[in-house]
RNA sequence: GGCGGUGUAGCUCAGUUGGUUAGAGCAGCGGAAUCAUAAUCCGCGUGUCCGGGGUUCGAGUCCCUGCACCGCCA
């Protein structure tokens, strides 16, 4: 059995995350996970939060709660939004955990080991008042090239200049306000990654069929000026994975964490741990090649921001460990949606996020029109009145409405049993014909993970039905060939299973729905065309569905847009 | 400023290593049908492929340049 691992970029604990981050990688991944899982492989899906780091001590801060809690507040409410968008992780875990503190420190202490690890001497700011010394962002003042009086400390927002944040004048805490700042000598370790450039650059060229978006970013940062740079992977902060080597101090870096950008891709291989503890599983024949992990095809997906770290500084550590520990076979990453002229924000709360979204609409909705318009060569734009008709088009009028019609019109000259006796004749043969090639098609599209060709593919299929439907005219042939007709519904009873098993990846409620109604005990996916459609027998009991997909109406497009117009409240 | 990306039909987007009349969906127009969520099906596109040079027998597809928009700068 063929076996694939598939992991999603982790999102950031600090809030809930837009559109546009779920379709970046989480919901891509899904589908790519179901597909998987359809076709018969054993599928490791994981995904996780991630939780350490600055931004979510101020924002557990600005909550009021202390930082364990409020991520675990945090977790829950992420895990609920992804189980709302039935994002089917095996595991989702949190980059906090035990294992992953373990295993942080496991990797340290072997990069250490193989003198990868360098400590280095530098001056920071510091927060007397916040007793803590103060990222670049995090100090606060006035440009001195512009003269904007909220310049951060690594950019002026106002000139775009680049700044060191002792340039700033008259500097103060982001955090506190508090001008009582002093700068501070602090040690911290360097992941020597230039060390590790050749060994990289070969292993980036010795992938095959991996996207331009992919390989460009991972080659311009390996040769791009000086090249590949080391980098600190610890930080002075209380929250994150205490710096160790291996399971022993780290003398001279006691009160320090490992800096997220470290401990984060780590957490994959550790939320396979924590699902392992879990479940009685075995997580290392999924991540040691020496182990089992050798005949995985392991795919990641993620958002093109996330790249450099995926082709570079998470297989610096893997690699560089000098241990057998299972890479990357195939990196899937997205351009951004845009909204609705400009892009969606996190910070300026424009744009949907995922829990506004699940509160006026089921999840399917945006399943399909998210992963349908999915920023695979180009940035891609949402507008609601695209969405609206878009979803309305595919999901209610060529697939839902084929249910409805089809099983209606059973219902009323049959009765909700799968009619017996007739034929369909040639335009049977040649529907059949048509899905075998569109399904083929569709499978391939899905293999190269080319989901907008996948998802066109998939609704030509549902399309095929309806002209099958308007072609045959069964309730024109039932008026004098009532044997014919019955032949002509059974077929189109049996198309509604055949979506539902095919449409199942994009759309898994709706689908569970239609296998629902037509009483379909197994869900194979369909090896033979012509068998699948013959699966439901003369006689079998069926019931006609609810609507499948409510239409948008044009007063909930225009609420919705002026709802979602400005700033989250 | 440096680097990178994008600019194709009203809209959202496809266009493989350059090769016959540049495509899809939606919207729009016309028709058929009436089983169905006023749902379906058929037919209809003369677009300066951002502008300007160049390479080539031949460029949306390569090179140079200009413009516009966007992103990144650890």
């Amino acid at each position: 059995m063929a076996r694939t691992l598939i992991t999603s970029a982790i999102p950031y604990i600090n809030g809930i995350k837009h559109l546009g981050n779920l379709i970046g990688s989480q919901l891509p991944a899904d589908l790519y996970a179901r597909y998987r899982r359809a076709r018969g492989d054993e599928v490791m899906f994981i995904c996780a939060t991630d939780e350490h780091g600055t931004p979510a001590e101020l924002a557990a801060a600005k909550a009021g709660k202390p930082v364990a809690e409020y991520c675990a507040e945090m977790w829950q409410v992420q895990k609920d939004l992804a189980d709302g968008f039935r994002l089917s992780f095996d595991h989702f875990g949190r980059s906090s955990s035990p294992q992953n503190h373990r295993l942080t420190q496991h990797f340290a202490g072997r990069l250490d080991a193989a003198g990868l690890i360098e400590e280095r001497a530098s001056r920071q700011v510091y927060s007397v008042a916040d007793n803590r010394f103060l990222p670049d962002r995090y100090v606060e003042g006035t440009c001195p090239n512009c003269g904007y009086d909220r310049a951060r400390g690594d950019q002026c927002e106002n000139c775009t200049k680049q700044l060191d944040p002792t340039d700033l004048i008259d500097p103060r805490s982001a955090i506190s306000g508090s001008t009582d700042l002093e700068v501070r000598e602090t040690k911290h370790l360097y992941l020597l990654q230039s060390r590790l450039r050749d060994r990289l650059d070969a292993w980036i060229d010795g992938q095959e069929g991996w996207p331009v978006l992919t390989t460009s970013i991972a080659k311009k940062w390996l040769h791009d000026g000086d090249g590949l740079q080391d980098r600190g992977i610890t930080r002075d902060l209380e929250w994150g994975v205490p710096v160790r080597k291996g399971d022993q101090p780290w003398p001279g870096m006691e009160g320090k964490v490992f800096y997220v950008w470290f401990d984060a891709p780590i957490e994959y291989i550790a939320a396979t741990n924590e699902w392992a503890d879990a479940t009685g599983g075995d997580w290392r024949r999924w991540w040691r090649t020496d182990e089992g992990a050798d005949d995985v095809r392991y795919v990641q997906f993620m958002g093109k921001d996330n790249v450099p770290f995926h082709t570079l500084s998470f297989p610096a550590t893997l690699l560089g460990s000098g241990e057998p520990w299972k890479t990357v076979d195939y990196l899937k990453s997205f351009n951004y949606l845009n909204y609705d002229g400009g892009q969606f924000s996190t910070s300026q709360g424009r744009g949907v996020f995922m829990d506004q979204a699940l509160e006026i609409l089921p999840a399917d909705y945006w399943r399909w029109w998210l992963l349908s318009h999915v920023p695979e060569t180009s940035d891609t734009e949402f507008t609601w009145t695209a969405f609206q008709t878009d979803v309305n088009k595919d999901l209610a009028d060529v697939l839902g409405n084929f249910v409805s019609r089809v099983t209606k019109f059973c219902r009323s000259k049959f009765g909700e049993v799968v009619p017996e006796g007739g034929s369909t004749g040639d335009a049977g043969v040649i529907l059949v014909r048509r899905l075998s090639e569109g399904l083929a098609r569709y499978e391939a599209h899905m293999d190269a993970i080319e989901i907008r060709k996948a998802a066109a593919e998939l609704r030509a299929m549902w399309v095929a039905g309806n002209e099958y439907l308007q072609e045959a005219g069964p309730w024109t042939v039932f008026k004098t060939d009532p044997e014919t007709a019955a032949a002509q519904v059974r077929l189109a009873l049996n198309l509604i299973r055949f979506y539902a098993i095919v449409s199942a990846p994009f759309i898994p409620d709706a689908s569970a729905r239609m296998l629902a109604s037509m009483r379909a005990g197994e869900a194979d996916w369909p090896t033979d065309v012509a068998a699948a459609l013959e699966a439901l027998p003369p006689g079998h009991a069926f019931e006609v569905p609810e609507v499948l997909f409510a239409k948008i109406t044009d007063e909930e497009r225009e609420d919705w847009a002026t709802r979602f117009s400005g700033t989250r409240t």
